[in-house]
DNA sequence: ACCCCTTATGAAATCGTTGTCATGGCGGTC
DNA sequence: GACCGCCATGACAACGATTTCATAAGGGGT
């Protein structure tokens, strides 16, 4: 590999000029500079990354920690995330949880290790702070800037870009309830889902806005994933006992398929009788027949905010420690 | 940070020791070794990793190329792949192409000073091999693993696992063939695609088993990614044109679900006046109502053949420059 | 009792970069 | 003309691990 003194040699001057050239923030003679330049592109140098990182105690890595990326909204954040801090010369490391919560600790134990620049947690589950805020503060106080996406953790003092999941719920809910679709059920992972606890905290808001009672027989808390198969299942186990209702707020895309789908193999049509609103906002849900009516995440948003983020860490910036991003409620045929 | 020297003073043993002890290929006295765990233990030393880099010449992180994450494949992909390098011992580390080809260049001339163990080609994009060629072939001289994933490069010199994307056209379109729904559309990337491009090969093949003749008309070249609106266009575009034709095969799950959504809006009844084969085998498909029959790939084996091609160049072993994982077609109502 | 070989350990070099400190040269000031 | 200071650059140490080479101790064979 060619490296920073191949480089010097051949310019006639010692390694650190050449450094000093590329960093830029050392004023460097110009001809000298020319030199360097030449010499570099000569011999098709490039910086070597981890000797960088190794010398500079962190490198150019963030880490994304998800809870299921094959849940689209993790995707499309993905994307969006990693097309961001591109941008800023930084690369994007995933970090698949599943359904282990315990994983978090152990990546979270080893993030210093690996020079990271910062974390990304973008994990739903519920967190055991008392357990996990030494091994974050550990991983804060070793230089890793540690930014929770989607999970307000501010009060634990971690910055965090947020959407706004209690109100996007809560507008979806009283979409339905204005147009009489009641009662409406609720499906999600509650207990252990610190975004699906939001969006069921919306929806109770705007049932207790219009002077209802939540009813814990339309509340269904999944336990395996936010996937359609658990939407299925849900709705057909509530369709098969008889419960009454006419819609359904999702807090989960799949979810939401999920259930229009039980919808229709009972025979129900949808909207008319029976509502079904879906959280996400995914690229394909306009294509589902019905439409389906979604309270879309803005992930361009969330990520231009993460982007921020780290501008605002390079030039010492102050930003806010909670940032929360809008959710919109798109409205289709499905409610 | 806890290093090597503070681990190797408090053990009262020298640094190399403590790394032998590590590394665990070197013989240690046992009481030697106690002692060192121990300091380990008591000191919460963690190996770092960037140094280790630096020093062996490679990393831990593996990339993965994807031309659009968002699709779910992809997603799927990289949560398996995730996984099983996760137990190898190793990371990560995510590149979304985008629509740009030119970047995938950039990256690969990037890699070797990232220190990278090895990179996942998932892009499905075809690629110019006159030019990127060289720019592997220096990355791989860097020791650096190159694997195409789902697009077959062994011709170049590069191992690859592919799914049986020819086969599996070919299975979709003769089912329907056999059950009569002619003339059968294909909707995907083909020009700007090497994965498209086998799935139409496949469909022609199995037409060509018929005897029958490729209609151009019936052939619609996407070049906008493979997302559920751009197969919702293609389709109502050929319905308006009074095209006829009773099936579909799409190259993708979202393609398929934008036919058929497009189909629906015309009053089309699913399978009966239309049927619709996605490409996938996304989690979520078989929800759509009608629910979608598809060409399942499997992620997980695919994943584990990642896993298998790692392992084997861990322990020396020669594998097959070329693996070929089975796409099962699954039926559901859509055709 | 001597020599040789094996085994466990330590010292030191190394990976490629950055940053600190020192130095040489040059211009300006009194 | 002497001195002060600044600017550009070079030499060198350091980041934290691994690995080679050397060496000391111990054991067995003749």
């Amino acid at each position: 590999m060619v490296s920073v003194v191949a480089v010097a040699s051949h310019a006639k001057v010692s390694p650190a000029t050449v450094s000093r050239v590329l960093a830029g923030r050392v004023p460097v003679a110009a001809e000298t500079r020319a030199r360097v330049l030449k010499a570099i592109e000569q011999l098709g140098y490039r910086p070597n990354e981890v000797a960088r990182s190794l010398r500079v105690g962190r490198g150019r890595s963030v880490a994304l920690v998800t809870g299921d990326i094959e849940q689209g909204i993790y995707a499309t954040l993905a994307k969006h995330v990693q097309g961001e801090l591109e941008a800023l010369g930084l690369d994007l490391v995933l970090f698949n949880l599943g359904h282990r919560q315990d994983r978090l600790r152990h990546f979270l134990e080893r993030a210093p290790s690996l020079g990271l620049r910062g974390i990304l947690l973008s994990s739903p589950h519920v967190m055991d702070m008392e357990e996990l805020a030494p091994v974050m503060n550990a991983a804060a106080k070793s230089g890793i800037e540690i930014l929770s996406v989607s999970q307000d953790l501010s009060r634990y003092g971690f910055p965090s870009i947020i959407h706004d999941d209690v109100g996007g719920a809560a507008t979806a809910t009283a979409h339905l309830m204005v147009r009489r679709r009641t009662p409406v059920a609720f499906v999600g992972r509650i207990a252990t889902s610190a975004i699906g606890r939001a969006r069921f905290e919306g929806y109770r808001k705007a049932l207790k806005a219009h002077d209802q009672e939540v009813d814990p027989a339309l509340v269904w808390d999944i336990s395996h994933g936010y996937r359609a198969d658990a939407g299925h299942q849900a709705m057909t186990e509530a369709l098969a006992k008889g419960l009454r209702f006419r819609a359904v707020v999702a807090a989960s895309d799949e979810l939401a398929l999920g259930c229009m789908a039980a919808a229709a193999d009972r025979g129900f049509a949808i909207p008319d009788d029976m509502a079904v609103v879906g959280f996400g906002g995914l690229a394909w849900v306009g294509f589902t027949r019905p439409a389906m009516t979604t309270v879309a995440l803005d992930a361009g948003a969330i990520a231009r905010a993460v982007g921020d983020f780290f501008k605002a860490r390079e030039s010492g910036a102050r930003l806010a420690k909670r940032r929360v991003i809008p959710a919109n409620l798109v409205l289709r045929q499905s409610a």
